[in-house]
DNA sequence: GCCGTTTTCGGCCCGACTGTTTTCAGTCG
């Protein structure tokens, strides 16, 4: 996990004493709750008390509530991993803007060394070392001891450590950030492929956080399992895209690409595929847990196998379990098996105890895809292409939903076009044949002053409405929130598409009051969109399963422009499984006549 | 610092790889 120490600092509320009406976002509690951990952590603390920090921290950036409601509310303590003393920690920085305790940490602790623990294959003790033996307190001030040659005269270091460093440091100027999932996907499977091309490359999986279909990811985990690791290893890092080894053995091997990304492979004999898919796949806090669990149940658990523990704690080594399967590791120690999307220690493990965990939607499951582009606006193909385009994926129906007048470089539709497009859907609809459906719908523009782009006796007239915000998403909470609130309140809108407006690490999503927002579509019955585009996916995970859990109807779209991103569905649908997200509640999994009824009760025929 | 069909204290997952050692510490996942 990384620290965004540049956010954190230009972050007004660090610097602002005794702000009363300033609102502390949970971004920012956990940046500092991330930095205290780093700053115990080379303070030589315990390493559960640093990990309750960074554990909480985990938490509040998965958090689908503001931490100033929750604080209201006196719900801090629902947030797990959150006591007595960090709830005390997070009221002081909401009520301040900042915390006493982290800067007495930094008096102690400079943050240009908690920085320098960001450089990989530097950690709290070298960096100590680099601080306490050199003096070095900013990573530029480290990197110049490199040049110079000074790191390789310290006690434990040589000149072969001290050229790591450089490297790392000159390719982290290049590749800071994480990787966005549609980008880190095709990336991934391309390698697989590649190594699985080996005849001794018997089978293969992308584990890690793509698995878990996290939105961005920070390297890519690939598990293998085969006969001879040394072939396969060497397959793996003979790659075109490779461009540096960062270590190369017989069960693990890494490398980067020259694209910046680290991949990572672990080699495993098929009997052992299911403990290494297991331990592979994270994340660690759920693995955590589960090798918790399995203590508790008489074994010890690591990627090779369960090991049975007698009383007086030995390892039974000679009787371990080799588990083929994920579904064997779960079931000797008690539990169902977990899909990998639930899979961050955030109930999942109580659900499966308790055997309740959710039916979660499939591809399989989608009948429809209800909002996509033609060239009546920005889109790239006509209705019937994208139709047959549609049919050919397997879709019964879809709904075409154009921009509307206020999206002009979009070329949104006026009245009169819209209606004109009506007309020729029907066309289209009775060329397509029987078995597949074109319904007419619009993504409708929320103006700046929350005013809908089409009167309600023209939304009536269509079979969907979507109302979306593409512009001003950087008004203050108050004026984007009622914008919204308009829109969800209008009966004749059936769902707001990609809420938050973010795009995945270049924009950041509006600044809404879901509080609000949530409590007017549980009384209106609107839905909400998890848009598929991978740069957007929005709404999030955390917000899906808030939806789901109020009852909230959501639905998986494309958004689709281009034929190619009808195929995006993958990703909106590993989002929705992150969020919880059953498939009976999402409507384009419905019969095109139960989604028809389900719009007709909102207020139309 | 958190937490409890081992409750208010004593626990809190597990192994691979590298470089510097000469048996292991540090880092990473």
């Amino acid at each position: 996990m990384e620290i965004a120490l540049a956010r954190l600092y230009n972050s007004p509320t660090t610097n602002v004493i005794g702000v009363d009406n300033m609102t502390v976002s949970n971004q920012t509690v956990a940046d500092i709750f991330d930095q205290c951990a780093k700053m115990l952590q080379i303070k030589g603390e315990s390493v559960h008390r640093w990990m309750a920090y960074s554990r909480v921290a985990e938490a509040i950036r998965d958090l689908p509530r503001d931490l100033s409601a929750m604080a209201q509310d006196r719900t801090l303590h629902d947030i797990p991993g959150v006591g007595k003393v960090l709830a005390e920690k997070i009221e002081e920085l909401l009520n301040t803007g900042q915390l006493a305790f982290h800067q007495e940490l930094q008096k102690e602790v400079p943050l240009g060394v908690v920085e320098m623990t960001e450089i990989h294959g530097v950690g709290p003790k070298k960096a100590t070392l680099f601080w306490k033996q050199l003096n070095i307190t900013t990573v530029a001030q480290l990197e110049q001891a490199a040049l110079e040659g000074r790191l390789a005269t310290l006690e434990g270091m040589g000149k072969k450590s001290e050229q790591k460093i450089l490297e790392s440091i000159q390719s982290q100027k290049k590749h800071r950030d994480r990787t966005p999932l549609g980008v880190a996907l095709p990336i991934a499977k391309n390698i697989l492929a590649y190594v699985l091309e080996l005849d001794e490359a018997l089978h293969g999986e992308i584990a890690g956080s793509i698995r878990r279909g996290r939105p961005t990811i920070g390297d890519v985990d690939l598990l293998v399992a085969g006969t001879n690791p040394e072939a396969i290893m060497q397959r793996f890092v003979s790659h075109g895209e490779v461009e540096h080894i960062n270590g190369q053995g017989k069960t693990k091997s890494s490398v980067v690409l020259r694209n910046g990304l680290q991949v990572d492979l672990w080699v495993l004999e098929p009997s052992r595929f299911g403990t290494a898919l297991q331990y592979a796949s994270g994340s660690q806090m759920h693995n955590i847990r589960i090798r918790e669990i399995a203590l508790k149940a008489g074994y010890s658990l690591n990627e090779h196998a369960l090991t049975p523990i007698n009383a007086a704690g030995e390892l039974l080594s000679e009787q371990e379990i080799l588990c083929a399967t994920e579904e064997a590791v779960y079931a000797h120690i008690g539990l169902p098996w977990i899909a990998p999307e639930l899979r961050e220690d955030n109930g999942e493990i109580e659900a499966a105890k308790a055997q309740q965990l959710p039916h979660l939607v499939e591809l399989q499951h989608i009948r429809a895809d209800l909002h996509m582009h033609t060239t009546w606006s920005d889109g790239s193909k006509t209705i019937r292409e994208m139709a047959e385009a549609a049919r050919a994926r397997g879709l019964e129906y879809i709904c075409i939903t154009d921009h509307s007048i206020t999206s002009r470089v979009a070329n949104g539709l006026g009245i009169d076009r819209l209606l004109q497009q009506r007309e020729e859907v029907q066309r289209v609809n009775a060329a397509m044949g029987n078995g597949f459906t074109i319904l007419h719908g619009t993504e409708m523009d929320i103006q700046l002053n929350g005013t809908l782009d089409y009167p309600d006796d023209i939304l009536e007239q269509l079979d969907f409405v979507i109302a979306s915000l593409h512009f001003g998403l950087s008004q203050d909470r108050a004026t984007i929130t009622k914008r919204l609130l308009n829109a969800i309140n209008n009966p004749h809108v059936d769902m707001i598409a990609h809420m938050r407006g973010q795009l995945i690490m270049s924009r950041e999503p509006a600044d809404l009051d879901m509080d609000q927002v949530f409590a007017a579509a549980q009384k209106t019955g609107i839905a909400f969109e998890i848009n598929s585009n991978p740069k957007r996916l929005d709404l999030e995970a955390q917000y899906a399963r808030r939806a789901v859990e109020m009852g909230i109807p959501i639905s998986i779209n494309t958004d689709s422009h281009r034929i190619e991103q009808l195929a995006n569905l993958d990703y909106g649908i590993r989002t929705a499984r992150r969020g919880w997200v059953p498939s009976e509640r999402v409507i384009n999994t419905w019969s095109l006549e139960r989604f028809r009824e389900w719009v007709g009760k909102r207020g139309k025929a």
